[in-house]
RNA sequence: GCCCGGAUGGUGGAAUUGGUAGACACGCAGGACUUAAAAUCCUGUGGCCAUUGCGGCUGUGCGGGUUCAAUUCCCGCUCCGGGUACCA
């Protein structure tokens, strides 16, 4: 009997459900697992091939831990708000609901043909409103909490309400939008709408007028990491810089932690490098420069003090207050201009334009604290308001932009440090500012010949000493804009009062997401929620009509899989205490800025608040690779119909055409699906070689207009999920990006067969027999146990797989039937063919699940050898191989090989210098002459 | 520009701490079985030279270096992929 695939896959997975195999609930007596795959958001499309890589890998290793003795959470579930099933319900006025429900439907379906083990009884949905009931309360909790940097973590705002009754600011250090500083009897004097404004300046989600991303063509606004390159990430429309009252978390607050946190966990180097970046903290000094003629002071930011002398111009950001200030009237005229046109300007002209440089002076001049010079204030769009302070001191000689905008508007460029080894060059023909991370200060006053870090140390010092400024870290992490004009995202559970927002009451949980009749902005342009009948509370209050971003459903969701049906609260202290956090996360780099860092961000706050038992949510991540697609062409014979293969085309002027890869089968094309593909090819004619349509290929993006997408339903259909299963496995390192390539696909197919031919005769019959194991065959076992245990430890299952397919073709070659080798092997092998080994595993008579098997434990004794093939090198070229004694020494190893005939061969009339042995690795002979 | 990662046969890839380069698989070529095909099995397969046998030379993107020994370590470069970008 063949291995029939179908069969046994269907019949398992329906014993699966049947036995509720993959059930976990808290087993205090057995240690934790937690196994995470990042969730999917459901899109129309379905899976593609590409998808299911991080799932398979997470489930071997979930089911590698179980068969290891751990209670194994690994769940599954659905990031179901989002934009696609938005924008299709603008288009056909279909509920977002019913749409995102049929996706989830689709992605399910799909996904239970793979055998993959997750507690389906733990699904979460993010627009549930069981679940995002905790979404919101979690907004809550932030809005009614402040982050007190003395304490390192947030705090009660009643805290802070009690705190500025007392002393008003004094001693106060918290995270803040600005910097406020009142008294205590001034507090006391606000109105209550004051005392709310100045409270939203340290609430950890606050309402704020912000610069934003606005994206005109989807009618909202869009966090950092949702716009490349000026245009929107999903769809690619343009973005622009708008000023709007909006919904922030203050992610900033929790920069350092969130920096020093990513040294405690097991990620990648590569993806925390990225998030090392993304908050980019940077260690500096502000600095004051007072304004000639005037009160005012200028506060910048730099991480170069040690060049001030070397200052010739000061810049301000277009947005900064300080430009109304410092404008003198006689210029007024002329930065009002350029602020008008700067404002005009959009993002993404701002990017392209980045070496033109434009700007206006304000007529006004600074002081160098240090030097005492005075020195120009201008405006330029360089500059950012949103670091720092939105001010700098340009120090043109050292500063590549700075010295381009000294170029521009021919402003002075006096070099400050000299590269070592160099001398003071002259600027005036220099085509670039120099680099100055190294050098020796000059034309510096008390800094003249003092290193660059001694002279950095100093100035601070002196900064410091004199009041002039302070040492200032700074990070490049922003708040969080946590506000969407659309309508299929969580509802805020906040209501206006006189236009001061307000938070529901606890008991008021969840805020249903309310019926619309279109999913449109309103005429007046506000969002659709505005549409909803009775959006208001019971009193009549508005409620809020933004609704959160897509990160907010993502932030928590690994929590609520541990409790997923608790109605009281987010995840019980007990299920928390047990499953603690994530051991393992498996998916992809694409949510390194986004997701990664807000949900570190919520987890954290969470952790602060007593609510979860770990600071950090993902102890270890694993990246996986993405899946390209392989494309592969026809060539059409230009104003024909008739097609020429591969290596005949260039005998003929062509145009290379997509053809679906699903009717090519390594890269032979089947004719016959090809002219039923498209009317147009009905009646093609075909130029073979050795008489096959050979199709050429390249690797692009899997994309249905590429025509190269491939779903894992084909191929199970096909070959079988098992097969799937190690094929996705086989491609290589799972880290690596790799283009799908069905090319190979039979390889790992023929070895199930081969698998299941060890056990299986052609009429159906078990032959493994109860006869003792020979050690040929325990050696042949027992290094599969070894390497497949390691491999899968390390993550490399492509290697695991290798070591499979050796140890089969092995026991092949042993005619090996044995159950005390083939039934260890089938444990090994279950993990990654699941239905194929739990077919097998009840034809040998076992009851249960292969799930609840014991991983076979390795004993090194049987692959003790008594001898060892030495490689013989002479000069590091492996020659010829000896065979000796293993526990021979070394001394005796060098006298036996040079004894020997092949060596002497090799040695003739050389001189031996040297001889290297080393026990059990290799012998190397150093000859000369 | 800056920061990461990568480059090994016709193809995907292996070599875990510097120790036999190319495991395993695909593809290809030849053969067995078969009326035939499928399936299965066997043999060969980096390149060049020699193939009468032994073999020999060369080879991990390029150029140097360290070492008895380098795909692996160091220096310089080329190309490819990813992240990020007026962040002071």
């Amino acid at each position: 009997m063949e291995y029939n695939f179908n069969e046994i896959e269907k019949r398992w997975q329906q014993y699966w459900i049947d036995h509720q195999t993959y059930k976990v609930s808290i087993d205090p007596d057995k240690p934790k697992f937690y196994v995470l795959d990042m969730f999917p958001y459901p899109s129309g499309a379905g899976l593609h091939v590409g998808h299911p890589l991080g799932y398979i890998a997470s489930d071997i290793y979930s089911r590698y831990k179980r068969l290891n003795g751990f209670n194994v959470l690994h769940p599954m579930g659905y990031d179901a708000y989002g934009l696609p099933a938005e924008q299709y319900a603008i288009q056909t006025g279909q509920h977002p609901a019913i749409t995102t429900e049929k996706n989830i439907a689709r992605y399910r379906e799909q996904l239970d043909k793979i055998g993959f083990s997750y507690d389906w009884d733990r699904e979460v949905k993010t627009c549930d409103p069981d679940y995002y009931h905790w979404t919101q309360w979690a907004f809550i909790q932030m809005f009614n909490h402040y982050y007190d940097k003395q304490a390192d973590k947030a705090l009660p705002i009643e805290q802070l309400l009690a705190r500025f009754e007392k002393q008003g600011t004094e001693g106060l250090e918290a995270a803040e939008t600005e910097a406020l500083s009142f008294s205590a009897a001034e507090w006391k004097q606000k109105s209550e709408r004051e005392q709310q404004e100045v409270l939203l300046n340290y609430r950890l989600a606050y309402l704020a007028d912000t610069m934003v991303n606005w994206c005109p063509a989807l009618g909202t606004v869009l966090a950092n990491d949702e716009v490349k390159d000026g245009f929107s990430e999903r769809g690619g429309h343009p973005v622009e810089q708008k000023r709007m009252r909006q919904w922030l978390l203050r992610v900033s607050a929790y920069a350092e932690r969130l920096l020093k946190g990513l040294d405690t966990i097991d990620w990648s180097d590569s993806l925390k490098e990225i998030q090392r970046n993304w908050i980019g903290r940077s260690e500096g000094a502000e600095m004051n420069f007072p304004v000639k003629d005037s009160e005012v002071e200028m506060k910048i930011f730099t991480t170069r003090a040690d060049t001030v002398f070397g200052v010739t111009f000061m810049v301000l950001a277009p947005e900064s207050e300080l430009v109304q200030q410092l404008t003198r009237p006689e210029y007024r005229a002329e930065v009002e201009a350029y602020l008008e046109k700067t404002k005009k300007r959009t993002e993404r002209e701002r990017q392209t334009e980045v070496k033109k440089m434009t700007g206006v002076f304000t007529g006004a001049y600074a002081i160098n604290p240090l030097s005492k010079e005075e020195i120009p204030v201008w405006v330029s769009d360089y500059v950012l308001a949103g670091y720092g302070t939105g001010a700098i001191m340009a120090v043109p000689a050292h500063d590549s932009r700075d010295f381009a905008f000294a170029r521009t508007f021919d402003l002075p460029i006096p070099q400050v440090v000299v590269p070592k080894g160099e001398a003071p060059g002259d600027t005036s023909t220099w085509k670039d500012s120099i680099d100055s991370k190294e050098g020796t200060m000059i034309n510096s006053g008390f800094l003249d010949g003092l290193s660059v870090p001694e002279a950095i140390e100093r100035t601070k010092q002196h900064l410091v000493e004199t009041g002039i400024g302070n040492v200032k870290v700074n990070y490049r992490l922003r708040d969080a804009i946590f506000s969407r004009q659309r309508y299929w995202g969580e509802p805020f559970p906040v209501y206006y009062k006189d236009g001061l927002p307000h938070m529901l009451r606890e008991d008021e949980l969840p805020l249903p997401l309310p019926e619309v009749d279109k999913y449109l902005p309103t005429e007046k342009g506000e969002p659709p929620l505005a549409r909803a009948k009775g959006w208001t509370t019971k009193e009549g209050y508005p409620l809020e009509v933004n609704t959160m971003p897509g990160f907010a459903g993502s932030s928590a969701y690994y929590l609520r899989y541990m409790d997923p049906k608790n109605s009281k609260e987010l995840v019980s202290p007990e299920a928390n205490n047990y499953w603690q956090d994530v051991d393992l996360y498996i998916g992809g780099t694409e949510h390194a800025t986004g997701h990664l860092v807000y949900s570190r961000f919520w987890n954290k706050f969470l952790f602060d608040l007593g609510k979860v038992c770990k600071d950090e949510p993902f102890k270890k991540l694993v990246n996986q690779g993405m899946i390209q697609g392989r494309s592969n062409f026809v060539y059409r014979v230009k104003g024909s119909n008739t097609f020429v293969s591969l290596n005949l085309k260039e005998q003929y002027d062509t145009m290379e055409i997509h053809v679906d890869v699903n009717m090519v089968h390594n890269d032979v094309l089947d004719i016959e699906a090809f002219r039923a593909w498209n009317p147009e090819y009905k009646d093609a004619e075909f130029v073979l070689e050795d008489g096959k349509y050979l199709c050429g290929w390249a690797v692009e993006k899997m994309s249905k207009s590429m025509f190269n997408v491939v779903n894992p339903d084909t191929i199970v259909a096909q070959y079988g999920a098992d097969t799937l299963r190690l094929y996705e496995m086989f491609l290589g390192p799972l880290e690596q990006s790799k283009p799908w390539d069905t090319n190979g696909i039979d390889g790992v197919h023929k070895f199930l067969r081969k698998v299941w031919r060890l056990f299986v005769d052609k009429e159906g019959q078990l032959v493994v027999s109860d006869a003792q194991a020979t050690a040929e065959e325990l050696k042949v076992l027992h290094r599969t146990i070894k390497k497949t245990s390691d491999d899968v430890e390390r993550f490399s299952f492509n290697t695991a797989i290798s070591s499979f397919m050796i140890c089969v073709n092995d026991l092949n070659d042993l005619k090996c039937n044995k159950r005390a080798i083939l039934e260890p092997l089938l444990v090994l092998l279950a993990p990654f063919a699941p239905h194929l080994c739990e077919e097998l595993w009840h034809k040998l008579g076992h009851e249960g699940s292969i799930c609840d098997a014991q991983w076979p434990a390795f004993n090194a004794d049987h692959l003790v050898e008594s001898s060892i093939q030495y490689p013989v090198s002479f000069n590091g070229k492996m020659r010829f191989k000896l065979e000796l004694p293993a526990d021979m020494p070394p001394a005796e190893v060098e006298k036996a090989v040079l004894a020997d005939e092949q060596a002497q061969k090799w040695i003739a009339d050389k001189e031996v210098k040297k001889v290297i042995v080393v026990p059990g690795k290799i012998i190397n002979i150093v000859v000369a002459g």
